[in-house]
DNA sequence: ATTTAATTGAGATTGAATCTCAATTAATGA
DNA sequence: TCATTAATTGAGATTCAATCTCAATTAAAT
């Protein structure tokens, strides 16, 4: 693990105890495989990853785990309409939308400040105060318009 | 039921016998109903709305018919993280996009072309052939600036 | 009127997410 | 180090939206 991913964990730490939550084995776990893991994944990626290894974690201790990380701000929860929410983790990343591809399913991360800028401007127009934007582009990706059956 | 509305009906009837579907009471009552229905209404509000009158229609029919009616067009499926999905009628209204309350759950529409090219671009550049565009802003509306308890 | 493939509805099933509660454990400080 | 206490965990039950199954019904075409 980087030294800035530790640094993480001991913000994450102090962050518990200041609500008074304790640092347990699970939590420090959970912390440090998302901190590693893929982008986008899902709690079936975790669940499975953590059965395979000395000791599983329950289900119901890693949902109620994210939801702390959420809150914290160090994992974004992010919906693909897929039925189930997929997580990333937050701390080293900034503000990024999302292309689906609808064939193959990879995801391409983008950042365009003039999108981003637009959209304040509405939320004033509106009065509106955002809390968080969403901006997703479903379509085919590149490889896929060229073949139909790339990512099967 | 408008002019209008009556040409739709008959676009749909249209469509159902290109397909080889049958034009069911079913059908046809859940497509007048929701010609008429307001704005990001959820499956329940149709099922109860049916369940009061003299003849109810399954979930399962209610479903399936929504399944065929967002295939042709004629409602949009709209997705704003509630765990369950909403529709809109689609057929007399043009692209927008929504900002939703999270105090009061009021969800506001909007147009902008300028966010609408800035996708187009983006598409392009990612040489990625868009079908689907979503853009949500949650936050805080007006009211629920000035009066945190406006909308309970 | 007959034929046939599409449709319906009741109820079972799935799958994600949340809840319950008894047993366990991290943290605090004497 | 040990006792106290409130937080945590995990197994399994539960919830809820959405989908599926299948026998009975029905729209539509001839
Ligand atoms: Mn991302
Ligand atoms: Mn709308
Ligand atoms: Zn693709
Ligand atoms: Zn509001």
């Amino acid at each position: 693990m980087s030294i800035m991913k530790d640094q993480d964990l001991s913000t994450f730490t102090e962050a518990l105890r200041r609500e008074n939550l304790k640092l347990t084995p699970q939590r420090k776990k959970i912390f440090s495989t998302i901190a590693e893991s893929d982008e986008h994944w899902e709690v079936d990626d975790l669940v499975y990853r953590f059965w395979e290894s000395e000791d599983r974690i329950s289900r119901a201790t890693i949902y109620r785990t994210l939801d702390i990380l959420v809150d914290y701000g160090f994992v974004r929860k992010v919906d693909f309409g897929e039925g189930r929410s997929r997580y990333e983790y937050a701390a080293d990343k900034k503000y990024h939308d999302h292309m689906i591809c609808e064939e193959c399913g990879e995801i391409f991360e983008f950042t365009d400040e003039n999108l981003r800028k637009h959209q304040e401007r509405l939320c004033e127009i509106f009065d509106f105060t955002p809390s968080k934007h969403v901006v997703q582009i479903y379509g085919l990706c590149s490889e896929c318009q060229a073949e139909p059956d790339a990512g099967k």
